[in-house]
DNA sequence: TTAGTTACTAAACGTTGTTCACAAAAAAGA
DNA sequence: TCTTTTTTGTGAACAACGTTTAGTAACTAA
């Protein structure tokens, strides 16, 4: 009877291999080498045997993307260390927009990829990006407390920042700035940056 | 001998039975019915003969990208019936997200999807999505010089401003906002040219 | 009429994600 | 211990996809 247990700890090691073999791949080889016959000749079962420990692909996809949320999240831990909320502003930003650009793949499956998203069955299970969504509400709110800045509304300022960020970086994943040379892409960063900052912040 | 010029004419309409036909299925079933042999059967030719008349499908989602963008530039037309810079501005915003609300799918194959991009030899083709850009740049210009915006580098704030309008209408076609429900995606979309307008404008 | 070019297609290739009938192994019950 | 039941794993297949190739049919030119 006690196996039971074990049986449970087994299966959540099983997962816990397709899914660093996911990862494995992701990071190895890229997106499109994500796939059920990869993972499966990595850990050497069959490919039907994936389907025993995932509903299907999306799903594993699904948990991928939960691991970049919690990188992204680890990184935004250093801004505690700032007081100032304009400069924690500007860093927030900063680490978002390096965080997509040093790990396009990773961001698109965040961000911009539709796959993933299949598996979601209902917005309850947002908790992941829910909390690098509140560090940038919270220095919002702080702006404006502090008087940095004069938005009627927190929502709608917040979402307007992570549009913006979040805009500018899935361009240049996704090749839509034939304008803007690759080797200048770092520098229209800092420069958006600014101009947001300056126009943006009374102090 | 004078048969060469109607052989060419012939290829010139087949292209066009072949791009009418994807367009049909792109309109009507979406874009994950797109597919060579759907339209292959829409055409009532085999699926072999698309590829006589379109290097591979990325060529042809290519071309229906270029009807997108008519679109677009179609509707920016309007704008020129407004004097203010700023109100221009604000238009030009609503209007490129309109469209992009209105047209998901175009919106999506446009500036969102890897596929079509790949067809692009050199950023020379970009004719298309340039006309749309500047009509946004000669606008922003205008406003720095009419006063009513005091950027520094009016590429700078251009590029800002399309990032900003990209990432709101991106970010819900992906269903990257669960925090924001279907029903108030458009006033959220209102509220951010409110705050945009009232943030980085002077007057 | 014949030779040569062009237009077209059936069939196949190599991929996907996914399912299912079945075998092997483990666990539970007698 | 022997038998029954449940779990665990797989080979083979299905239905799609984009794409290629070998070969046929039709038109063109001499």
């Amino acid at each position: 009877m006690g196996s039971a247990e074990r049986k449970e700890r087994e299966k959540h090691e099983m997962r816990e291999m397709i899914l660093a073999a996911a990862k494995k791949l992701f990071i190895k080889e890229g997106f499109e080498h994500v796939t059920i016959r990869r993972i499966a000749e990595e850990i050497e079962y069959s490919p039907a045997t994936v389907y025993l420990y995932f509903a299907d692909k999306d799903t594993i996809l699904c948990a991928l993307q939960e691991l970049g949320f919690r990188d992204l999240f680890k990184r935004q831990q250093v801004l505690s260390a700032i007081k100032n909320p304009a400069e924690k502003l500007r860093a927030c930003g900063k680490i978002y927009m390096n965080f997509a650009m040093e790990n396009q793949e990773w961001y698109d499956l965040m961000f911009i990829m539709r796959a993933p998203m299949k598996a979601f069955e209902s917005p309850a299970d947002w908790n992941l990006g829910k909390d690098t969504y509140e560090v940038l509400q919270s220095i919002i709110i702080d702006c404006i407390d502090q008087g940095y800045l004069k938005a009627k509304d927190p929502q709608i300022a917040c979402f307007s920042l992570w549009s913006l960020m979040h805009g500018v970086v899935s361009i240049f994943i996704r090749d839509r700035a034939p304008m803007i040379p690759k080797e200048h892409q770092e520098q229209v960063i800092n420069g958006i940056l600014d101009f947001t900052m300056s126009e943006l912040l009374d102090k």
